[in-house]
DNA sequence: AAGTTAGACAACCGCGATTCG
DNA sequence: TCGAATCGCGGTTGTCTAACT
């Protein structure tokens, strides 16, 4: 009964991968690409369970794999995103270019809940942990760790997988994009983000920090009052005058969310990331028509 | 020096979502 | 339309190693 396990365990190789595993493993990706990961093992020689292939790929053995610590600058955008998206570990990868989930949620989990958890105490940052309920296998140390701190509410996107998506605004405007799914938007809209942080003359946008203030709390707290999700004339938004704002056009150097003014290019970017999940998880499998996209408000 | 504990992180597992025949 | 196959995600466990007793 139950679920067909993903491959037969019997004799195949687990736990740690051993130097030649990898060499085969790369060699096999080079030339064959990813994907079929069931066959994969099979294929390539491998004693190995087609999901373990993946996340060795995955998490070790691609080449744009960023080595090295988490910058604080990378830290800081961590506690940000977690703060914003909760335990969403491959959507905060997507924001981190070279990281991964894995690493981030390990990073997470060993270094910056206690660490959160201490500057909750003596300082007022009032960083929360999103009442994330990790236990901690051997150390057991429940009284640290299961006490979810209230928990505040998270933008609960959700990635999904679009054979055709036509993304407006925030990319390439005239760029049809076939065959990626939402994380694919995430990565290359994180990408223009940064390329235009490194292009960026103004200090304001250096790097990958942005500043998240109380409109963030309050934009989250519309977002979810909206039983969740985000509404269709959500898009089209209200500037504090009572105007219309396009959200996917940039007014000036503002632009408007919910009635909240962001005038940060790099917390727009990300707000669009955002959004962007959200409406592809929304209409995923409604692809845009050209200027459909461009008038949300129809949608 | 040997044993124990704790930290870090790689790897595994189960499940939901999506794709495909 | 349906069910199997596949993928991707988040939570959990296992292993290695450094620090401590």
């Amino acid at each position: 009964m139950g679920r067909k396990p993903c491959c037969s365990k019997e004799g195949l190789n687990r736990g740690p991968w051993s130097a030649q595993e990898d060499k085969i493993l790369i060699n096999y990706i080079q030339i064959h690409g990813q994907g079929k990961w069931r066959d994969l093992p099979h294929k390539a020689g491998l004693k190995r369970c087609g999901k373990s292939c993946r996340l060795r790929w995955l998490n070790y053995l691609r080449p744009d794999i960023k080595r090295g610590d988490i910058s604080a600058e990378e830290e800081e955008l961590i506690i940000r995103l977690h703060k914003l998206l909760g335990n969403r570990w491959a959507l905060i990868a997507g924001r981190l270019p070279g990281r991964t989930d894995n690493e981030i949620k390990n990073y997470w989990n060993t270094n910056l809940r206690k660490k959160l958890k201490g500057d909750d105490k003596s300082t007022s940052m009032q960083l929360q942990i999103n009442g994330c309920s990790i236990k901690s296998s051997k150390k057991s140390s429940s009284e640290e760790i299961n006490k979810p701190a209230e928990p505040h509410r998270v933008f609960r996107t959700k990635a999904v997988r679009c054979t055709k998506v036509v993304i407006p605004g925030l990319l390439d405007f005239n760029q049809t994009v076939d065959n990626v799914g939402a994380e694919n938007v995430v990565s290359q809209s994180s990408s223009a983000l940064i390329q235009e942080d490194n292009n960026s003359a103004t200090s304001d946008h250096d790097g990958l920090l942005m500043d998240f203030d109380i409109s963030e709390l309050l934009l989250w707290d519309a977002l979810n009052s909206s039983s969740g999700s985000l509404q269709a004339n959500d898009y089209h938004q209200i500037n504090e005058n009572g105007d219309h704002c396009d959200p996917n056009v940039a007014n000036g150097d503002h632009l408007y969310h919910h009635g909240l003014e962001c005038s940060d290019f790099a917390h727009e970017a990300m707000f669009e990331d955002l959004l962007m999940d959200e409406r592809t998880t929304r209409l995923g499998d409604h692809p845009f028509q050209n200027n459909d996209m461009m008038d949300l408000k129809s949608l």
